[in-house]
DNA sequence: TTGCTGAGTCTGTCAATCAGACCTAGCCTG
DNA sequence: CAGGCTAGGTCTGATTGACAGACTCAGCAA
């Protein structure tokens, strides 16, 4: 049978697009210490062991790209610096960095457990990405969801 | 104030590790192809535009890594080929996707709208990726989330 | 004046990506 | 059974990116 996909454009694909930013190899990492609230470029640096320059390249990327902005700060005795931080764009990524986190977890953690886990403030419980329709249905298994060309769909030329 | 994370090894960590096979720049593309149900060689090469070297090299990584498998099948008066279906392992790469797809549709969509949207098959509603705690509260807000270190943490050397 | 520190830049090496041409197994047609 | 077609690759060479290690630079402090 010939799959329906064949027939529309991935030109604007938006998950093509998502990952021009997020499909380098070292830009997730790089979210999850800030959203883990490392900010500043040496913490980061010491802690990942991403080569200088390329965590410059990244974190200017991210800048430009809006996912992340520059912030000066200044402590008491030192001269003015600056930690990047994220935008309104930039926590939006939550879900996907919880959802790689829960699949890393199932899959590729070692045997004593997942050396991190994600907790809802109120309540203190392990949050998980769920899958879960307008509707308000969860949805569990992966045959439950069907992808149909979208408004922006467009026929292959 | 000093992020608590720095204190924490990351040698361990999930994300890093989920992201040595999801984040290279043409995986993420390959999966959304097999999800969209194109399975073969030459469809996605004609799709996607990825070089046949890469694809050859991504689809080999991802069978290696145990997200596809090789299957084989046979079309009447035709020889033998394969195609590349998803895994037990690859099928629990939804919500990932589906995350992806979401902030990917909020912030890089064309102004149409979105190529592609997901939808419920019992409802026919859009699914949207979700985090949800494990006393089932929706968390809607990122500053719900709390980052703490999980069984398989190990204080930095 | 010299030194320290955070946040870089510069340089050279090595690996990955990419485009384009070439190869190959099995089927089909003449 | 020779030749062609096609899906699914290899091979080759040019460009880009990752990486390590040394160097730079601004501002504070001794």
């Amino acid at each position: 049978m010939r799959p329906a996909a064949l027939d529309w454009s991935v030109e604007n694909c938006t998950i093509a697009r998502a990952m021009e930013i997020l499909g380098e190899r070292w830009t997730v990492v790089v979210l999850r210490e800030v959203f883990n609230g490392v900010r500043r470029f040496d913490d980061m640096r010491v802690r990942t062991g991403i080569p200088r320059q390329v965590l410059t390249n990244r974190l200017s990327m991210l800048v430009e790209r809006g996912v992340l902005r520059r912030e000066p700060y200044r402590e008491p005795g030192s001269r003015p610096r600056h930690e990047y931080r994220l935008t309104g764009m930039g926590l939006d990524l939550w879900p996907v960095l919880v959802a790689v986190l829960g699949w890393g977890d199932r899959y590729l953690a070692d045997p004593e457990g997942p050396p991190l886990t994600v907790t809802h403030r109120d309540c203190g419980a392990e949050v998980r990405a769920a899958l879960r329709c307008a509707e308000g249905h969860d949805v569990t298994e992966p045959q439950d969801v069907v992808p149909v060309p979208g408004p922006g769909a467009r026929r292959r030329g």
